[in-house]
DNA sequence: CAAAGAGACTTGTACAAACAAGTTAACCAT
DNA sequence: ATGGTTAACTTGTTTGTACAAGTCTCTTTG
């Protein structure tokens, strides 16, 4: 999918010899001069493209030496944090869901403020268990906005990932923040998931929004932790948006 | 600290207004030409400036439309993360801790795994009772290589952080990884954290690296789970090195 | 044999020019 | 007033040139 313009178009031939093996990992890239001859463009572009690379961190290198490969880029990491189906095929798994409930209701407070709604105004929650090789792994509390979480009803909750029915439909979240920590299991959560009620769960809540910044989901998943963590790779050079955070007294459950 | 080139002096400048509040978050840039004007530079030079802060997540914009602010760059994310002192600080509270052991010993399975270390080879193990004004928050388990451990017999661990007194011997930790579950709380672990035996812990262990690649420390944190969360903020464009991982079966707690 | 130096090669920086393409605001006509 | 068109403004893309600065190799020199 060359996106148009030269130096995106480069860039993609170049990462796809990456991503192939054309170009392997700790092998240097071809000079500037040298693409410049194969591809027919200015050295200009080329730098613009070696420079997407360089920021999406494929390569690395400095003045004088030609950068080198620096690893594979992983498929999309984006869809595969947001999609509990994408990451469990990623992790060479069989996902599964049974859809508990599906209905339309007032918002509960917590999700209404996630959502930037008030309390009691139509939305449509989902209750699914998540399965993992037919082992129920997470429990996930989804609660849309109406205009969105109406297109739910259109298609078959079970077949596969809400994502990518709301994709197909033109709704494409770009944003998500996330965040995580540890609960004792309550009585219906331990039962759905098979754990020893008031053991660890491992609990993510997540608001999800669109392009223009509006808030379309809020989430809220439990996973069994045996089967289930979260991992970081931070480096200093790639400043990563990960922050710890306080919770207010109280707050908690 | 402007870094030897223009384009590099042009985006400290433009940074700095924006830390400064001299541009709004939400406000757009001054137009390229009058940067050129203002400056006296090529468009060429301020574009490689304004990209470097569209890297930076600063500033966000599209084609005809001045670029606005983003937001407000977060002080050293990478610091806040690695270091429960500096976290503390910026959430506005105390932080203090209190060493229950510095001990020189072998290497245990785990951390010797992650140290790339033989099991048993000499290692310095730390282990810290973490304060959050005054309150139990964090169990904190290190393990480091012994060259680096041994430089913590130089400081007092209880004074603060141990990674501001490593970097101010010339230790420099560039890169990590964290990894993040839950579990529940060992009868040990309960008793100094003041959380009921077998109630939910938020764990994170974490490898710590120098530029060169070599793994120096190991930690295991165990905080209670009401107050400590981890918070992500993905976005499409800005990928993020975060991904979900499902742990062997039988490596669970 | 080892160290120093020269030269070729490479990437980094900076300037200049021109056109493409999207956005905004003013203007005119209905 | 409203709608559509135009014109000005803005950022995106591409090419060209020139020099600075770091890296590597080969040769010369001690």
């Amino acid at each position: 999918m060359p996106s148009g313009s030269l130096h995106a178009k480069l860039a993609d031939a170049l990462r796809e010899r990456i991503v192939s093996g054309a170009l392997a990992v700790g092998e240097p890239l071809p000079s500037e001069a040298r693409l410049v001859e194969e591809f027919g463009t200015s050295r200009g572009t080329v730098r613009q493209a070696l420079s997407t690379l360089r920021n999406e961190g494929l390569i690395e290198g400095g003045q004088g030496r030609r950068p080198i490969v620096r690893r594979r880029p992983m498929g999309q990491p984006f869809e595969t944090f947001l999609s509990f189906s994408a990451w469990v095929e990623r992790s060479g798994h069989r996902p599964g869901q049974r859809t508990i409930e599906l209905a339309r209701r007032g918002a509960d407070p917590v999700a209404a403020d996630a959502l930037r709604l008030e309390p009691g105004e139509p939305v449509i929650d989902v209750l699914r268990l998540r399965l993992l090789d037919d082992e129920s792994v997470m429990l996930e509390r989804s609660t849309f906005v109406l205009d969105i979480g109406l297109l739910l009803f259109d298609f078959d909750p079970d077949a596969g990932s809400i994502y990518a029915g709301l994709l197909a439909r033109g709704v494409e979240i770009v944003a998500a923040t996330h965040t995580i920590d540890a609960i004792a299991a309550p009585a219906e959560d331990a039962r759905l998931l098979g754990v020893p009620k008031g053991g660890p769960l491992l609990r993510e809540r997540r608001t999800a929004s669109l392009a223009d910044g509006r808030p379309v989901e809020y989430g809220d998943d439990r996973y069994r932790p045996d089967r289930a963590t979260f991992t970081i790779a931070n480096e200093r050079a790639h400043h990563l948006a990960l922050v710890r955070t306080v919770p207010e007294t109280g707050e908690a459950l």
